[in-house]
DNA sequence: GATGATAATATGTCTATACATATTATTTCT
DNA sequence: AGAAATAATATGTATAGACATATTATCATC
């Protein structure tokens, strides 16, 4: 038997998909263990394990030793969302990306900063403002924090060529972060930065990101009206 | 050797993201490949590959047949969101779930959701504009259109008792969806069912349901202001 | 020099077998 | 009956070896 002949995880994968979606397997119900399904798709048991880890990592089966592998009742199904740099989302939309820093100082932070960051009272950090804009319009408003005791090459950088973002990105990569995203209305400060109506309705994002526990920076940024956050499950 | 002893795929996944965090394998370039790091870490290349599969799926490494496997420069970070049900979200907040059917009918959807729906002119779709409270106040108000075509049980279905979102996950689960969200400000209508002020930015999510390619259902959800959506990379 | 055939190579997958480990079921002992 | 020890079982992981497949490098040909 040629072994891409018949089996190959991934159309295990599929049957056991359609099994599921179908409710041949029904939510709750314990399936076949491996080897009476290796038997029935005449393959190896390691093939069927590949074919069920998938399935229960995309969150459809709960498998344990021992009990078997069980339909899950309600999924959490779990969304993938890639964070992208803004200048490539921006030009990925066929517009130039262009940004200014307002703001750049070495200072000591407010608390509620401090504790943000992770830092100890009496410590300076980098903070940012700057504004990204799309063929000239602005389209998000940046306000920053850099743990410069973590990361203290950043106080020397100049960041009106590359953007704090970017630079983080190719000088600390492989970061764990935080995000959150909520709606606010501009408040006269973000209206002025992003020229719109004071009360308008803005989507902000905030980012904390670390690396070994340590944060390494802290964002928040207001989006021009009409952003739109998407996802796919 | 004992087989947990020094490898194990996870130790040497681990080894794998330190090297390309402290950068011994930089960004770009080109790692050795799976047989001399099966060699390297005295394990068979099933279990190197086991490792450099996982890494690659975390979105840190590029990896080709005969080209080898390169490490990300700009590693498209992936987060991982899970939508839960709106009751478990509230609940999980200690406060009481309840929810109201304002409106339901059997109706004609305009071009533009017959669209969204992909369904044929002149057919009829399920509309239900549902608020959904915390402790009896207002925490979300939903208007969704329920493809009636594809899911017929859902036009002799009572919505009072179990919510539209549940008796779909219960009744059509394992689907395909598409998120979006946003900020805007709260209509004089929407401020009416949520009870707050006209112009209040609000949260908005959407989100299209599909099975085989058919639209189950389409949602709109405005949040009450506070309303955060938090997630991790 | 361009083109097309061919070889070389790194990852992708499968098999069979073995042992590890978590968990449940059963038996034994008190 | 209840607790503790023991067996049974399904998944988890590792191994060596084989072949598949995509892609690159090389070489022959025109």
């Amino acid at each position: 038997m040629r072994q891409t002949e018949v089996s190959s995880w991934q159309e295990i994968q599929s049957e056991v998909l359609e099994r599921i979606r179908t409710r041949k397997w029904k939510p709750g119900e314990l399936i076949p263990n491996e080897t009476e399904l290796a038997e029935e798709f005449g393959c190896a048991r390691a093939t069927v394990n590949r074919a069920l880890r998938a399935v229960a990592d995309a969150g459809l089966l709960d498998r344990r030793r021992k009990a078997g592998s069980r339909v899950l009742t309600l999924p959490e199904r779990k969304a993938f969302v890639s964070i992208p740099i803004l200048r490539k989302e921006i030009e990925a939309k066929g517009q130039a990306y262009s940004h200014e820093v307002l703001h750049s100082a070495l200072k000591q932070p407010a608390r509620e900063t401090l504790e943000r960051l992770g830092i100890a009272k009496g410590t300076k950090a980098l903070e940012l403002h700057t504004l990204h804009m799309a063929d000239g319009f602005p389209y998000a408003y940046e306000e920053r924090w850099i743990n410069t005791n973590y990361l203290p090459q950043a106080a020397n950088t100049d960041f009106d060529g590359l953007s704090a973002n970017e630079w983080l990105v190719a000088n600390a990569p492989y970061t764990e972060a935080e995000l959150s995203f909520s709606a606010s209305n501009a408040t006269a400060r973000q209206a002025e930065k992003l020229k719109i109506e004071k009360g308008t309705a803005i989507f902000n994002t905030t980012r904390r990101t670390t690396q070994d526990h340590h944060v390494i920076t802290f964002v928040k940024l207001w989006f021009a009206p009409g952003y739109e956050l998407l996802m796919t499950v």
